[in-house]
DNA sequence: CTTATTGCAAAGCGTTTGCAAGCAC
DNA sequence: GTGCTTGCAAACGCTTTGCAATAAG
């Protein structure tokens, strides 16, 4: 598979874009972080590595990472707009629970085909979906 | 059923709060608009109605009418939060075209039960889900 | 009469943007 | 050098909040 930064550099040639030093941190840390991440914690992960990238610079450079399809956003709509690392990894949809906040991740091909058929049947195309399940994990449930 | 302002009275009184002017009107203008709205376009029906009520009230009203069922929120994620009457509705999911904003609802009982199997197999206790699938409708496919 | 509610304006928060200086190519 | 990028700070849009006046029960 081709890594993530070559994809980027990719990205961002067909674009006329450059790829600076910032970029290349940024995309580093996205990376790095494995899970679900506010702009927020990308920005404190980069302070703490003593990376001088403003939080303007990270911001602009979000809708890149979109475009490339290095990163998604989750949707979470809570306030602040979450995302997560996606380049490489399988789709996936979320179970999480209301009481932990424990995040459960599963894939189901047979809801995937319906919501293609779904889409067909309104002539709509789609670009990505979201399926999230809040509710109550078992050991929450036993509590009870 | 018993109507939508019965239970959002039923609502306040158990939580020791007053039915006042400015929630019935509010709580006839949600029920009047039949679709998806910002609570940008529920101020402005109630201008439009010569209510003398804030911004503010509205937003402090919202959270009441949530808590009461009597509408929520759709996850649409660009910028503000949108709403929608779900009192007495028939759940139902959404396409969102990400170009023009429109919404199209469906109800696919093959995807709600296959929901329900996953749940079983990770011994989790659904409470709500979202589904939601982002993209282009067939309006805006076409101008490209 | 007591307590919740309202309008106003100001503050809050995440995000975007104008501008001049600084880099990648 | 040319044109994209950056940091800074100010602006932005949606939402929340402190306060004094008002209304519901």
């Amino acid at each position: 598979m081709v890594s993530a930064e070559i994809k980027f550099r990719e990205y961002l040639q067909a674009n006329g874009l450059k790829y600076t030093g910032s970029r290349a941190m940024i995309l580093n840390a996205v990376t790095a972080l494995d899970g679900h991440f506010y702009v927020e914690d990308l920005y404190d992960n980069l302070r703490r590595k003593n990376a001088h990238i403003s939080r303007a610079t990270v911001y602009r450079i979000i809708p890149l990472l979109l475009e490339s399809h290095i990163i998604q956003e989750t949707l979470d709509c809570t306030g602040a707009t979450r995302y997560e690392h996606a380049y490489g990894r399988k789709h996936h949809d979320h179970l999480v629970c209301i009481q932990c906040g424990k995040i459960i991740e599963f894939s189901e091909d047979r809801i995937e085909k319906l919501q293609d058929e779904i889409c067909r049947k309104n002539m709509f195309t789609a670009v990505e979906h979201h399926l999230s399940i809040r509710g109550y994990c078992g050991e929450c449930r036993k509590k009870d």
